[in-house]
DNA sequence: ACCTGAACACCGTTCAAGT
DNA sequence: ACCTGAACACCGTTCAAGT
């Protein structure tokens, strides 16, 4: 009935499933063991370790990131393409997002995002020390947009999701906060992650870079 | 010669102090209560459980906050200031910052510094879904800086910091990638934080918004 | 009020034994 | 080659017992 035999994929399945039913804490060894229907030491034959499952689980988040970006539009939308790209993939692992960020991948599936984006920063005409600040700019905004979107870090509802409207923090410290508490309480991701990429989009449009090549590759 | 009574702020310092030498990892309830010299159990007449114990970690590193933005200075440099301020407590406390940006505070200590943002941006004219959009942005960014600034997330370099001038990867996969290598393979923490954050607050400056108070409050 | 040891239900991983 | 149980050194937390 199960003679499926073990590999790492199944593993590395098992897991990326668990987080998203349960969270990642839930991973365990043992617990993916059972899961599976084995021994936990049987993991062993196909995995060296924990840390190297959670990698696979990265990697396997990664490579099924799809790029849709058209090689003949403007820079700016290629940029806002991958980087949609990239907020989609988080979407639909969201448990696992931060299983997928905190682990620097260097494979290609892990490569692959970077390589786009310079490509595409390069046709657009920035020199190469400029391309990679831009590049590590938009990422460490995405990175920041997803883990807030999937719950880690803060939204700045300044008093839990079930308060009160009220909430719970003392208004006559925080004026603003309470001022703002309507906007604060909510956030609409989606329109939260546009907003930002637009503002850095039209940022980079404006920093100084050779002239050659503007947005038409022209060799 | 250790009559000095155990108390919530001392066993939060322990674990400070403890995450700052050995990382997040090596914290442990018993790890913590040895490092004291007290039983394990005794810990929790003081702290519910572990997860309110890194609660307390969080408060207390983000107590110590240092603001010094002038408030009669424009808002860019205010916005500025106050994004430093939050790199500097990162930098103080390197290892203690995945803790801290994870655990979303809803005390005085953590409301505080977005209070102060928003009240920089009411004064600079932004409506205040706009105010809210804006902080959102530079905090997205921000963690997604410190993040890398602290080695939770990718640098891109593209080959392991220990690894061979030429790194491992597929050189004709990532065409770009190794063009750029010398770039990605070291990352200058503070120059590309300043270089985000610049990108950023242009963008704000040309966001549409009220014409009323621009730099000048005029009641 | 504060401290504590024993106990319970978990971890990751090594090792030696099986097939 | 792959699977496995026992064992080791850990976890967080409950509970009942001490002072």
């Amino acid at each position: 009935m199960k003679p499926e035999p073990l590999s790492r994929e199944r593993i590395v399945a098992a897991a990326v499933d668990l987080i998203e039913r349960e969270g990642a804490d839930a991973v365990s060894m043992r617990r993916i063991a059972t899961e599976l229907g084995v021994g936990v030491m049987s993991l062993y034959n196909h995995v060296p370790n924990k840390s190297s499952l959670l990698d696979g689980v990265a990697e396997s988040v990664m490579a099924q990131i799809e790029f849709h970006d058209d090689i003949s539009a403007p820079w700016q939308e290629q940029v806002l393409a991958q980087a949609r790209a990239l907020r989609q993939i988080a979407m639909h692992y969201p448990r696992c997002t931060l299983v997928v960020l905190t682990r620097q991948l260097r494979t290609p599936a892990g490569l692959l995002p970077t390589e786009r984006a310079l490509a595409t920063l390069k046709r657009a005409g920035f020199e190469r020390d400029q391309a990679v600040s831009v590049l590590r700019a938009f990422v460490a905004y995405i990175v920041g947009c997803l883990l807030r979107e999937v719950g880690v870090t803060s939204t700045f509802d300044p008093a839990g999701g079930g308060g009160s409207i009220a909430g719970s923090f003392d208004a006559t410290l925080f004026p603003e906060t309470a001022d703002l508490y309507g906007w604060l309480a909510t956030c609409d991701h989606e329109a939260e992650f546009e907003f930002g990429l637009r503002m850095l989009v039209e940022a980079a449009a404006v920093v100084p870079r050779a002239p050659s090549n503007t947005d038409e590759p022209q060799s």
